[in-house]
DNA sequence: ATGATTTGACCTGA
DNA sequence: TCAGGTCAAATCAT
């Protein structure tokens, strides 16, 4: 095959994904009443909902290289779910926020700080490329700490966004390497982003051509996931699948496009209620890709309108 | 020169 | 009091 980019790979991978959630939740029939087997069940739709939800937002965010409208959308995502008849349990580890004008607060006490939204995803490198620790989202992050934990074999560190002094971005992670297994990362983010990521809200509002930073945050997750990695949303509580505010996160074997070993995607958990989220799901067969043939409708370096909600305020 | 990281000191909440 | 989280001066990297 005609070697494609990464990023292409990348996008056609998200959207696949996306749509083989998509065509399950249309496969299954809406249940009269809660009696046939054959139907997904509300969480099954959920995690769909979610899949579906997160492939695309990935997919927009490798175009638009800038912002991110993740948790927004996961809220979208539940409260749909939620309106459908069915009040979930809370499918992200995300505890209630502040509201977002807050977040700009220069002055955010740290009691506040303390509220805002935190989530943890486990991240596994893999130890033979000699990679120290996860680098794979797209944001800017400063480490401002690190610190022995009582009872743990590594010490955590502690990472704030760049733009927290020039945009009030208040977001923070912690990185704490497993005592179990060491190629097993787990990041605790803390806050969403207010930040635009290292593009200087533009004078006018859209229409801005992209910035050389922004290319660069999509050259650096490219180098990532070459470099790197698996991401295990396995660990949360319950069956719940995780909504990542931050970057898209990928199997290695899923970017080089050999699914036929049974393909993880992103979640590759077998605990949860669905192990679909594999590509060999649809169209694949064993030794060729024939989802890596399709043609692309547009210009995937142009910058679009995502429709979501933005940082770039006034 | 500038920005990022390191690391001991300091702060805070349980 | 202590563990976890953050600050900030010193140091390092570019």
């Amino acid at each position: 095959m005609e070697m494609m980019n990464w990023e292409h790979k990348n996008l056609l991978n998200e959207l696949i994904h996306g749509l083989n959630a998509a065509k399950q939740l249309q496969a299954s029939p809406s249940p009269p009443s809660s009696s046939s087997s054959s139907c997904l069940t509300t969480e099954m739709k959920e995690t769909l909902l979610h899949q579906i939800v997160s492939s695309y937002e990935k997919a927009i965010m490798m175009l638009s290289g800038s912002h991110n409208p993740t948790t927004e959308t996961a809220e979208l995502a539940v409260d749909l779910v939620a309106n459908s008849g069915k009040i979930p349990e809370s499918p992200v580890s995300i505890t209630e926020s502040p509201k977002s004008e807050e977040a700009f607060d220069p002055n955010i006490s740290s009691k506040k700080r303390k509220l805002l939204p935190k989530w943890t995803e486990q991240v596994r490198i893999s130890p033979e490329r000699g990679f120290d620790g996860p680098h794979d989202d797209i944001f800017s992050w400063r480490k401002y700490g690190q610190k022995d934990i009582l009872g743990a074999k590594y010490p955590r560190s502690y990472y704030r966004c760049t733009f927290r002094n020039t945009q009030y971005c208040w977001a923070t992670k912690q990185v704490q390497r497993s005592d179990g297994d060491p190629t097993i990362f787990e990041v605790t983010y803390r806050g969403k982003h207010t930040c635009s990521h290292g593009i200087p809200p533009p004078p006018e509002k859209r229409e801005t051509k992209r910035k050389p930073t922004v290319v660069n945050y999509q050259n650096d997750l490219l180098n990532n996931l070459k470099t790197n990695l698996t991401v295990r949303t396995d660990g949360f509580e319950g069956d719940a699948f995780s909504f990542p505010v931050t970057a898209p996160f990928y199997s290695f074997e899923s970017i080089t496009g050999d699914f036929s070993n049974g393909g993880t995607f992103g979640h590759v958990g077998s605990s949860g209620p669905l192990d679909f989220i594999g590509l060999t799901s649809t169209n694949t067969s064993a030794g060729s890709s024939p989802i890596f043939d399709v043609d692309f409708p547009f210009d995937p370096t142009a910058q679009i309108d995502t429709g979501f909600p933005t940082f770039l305020h006034d």
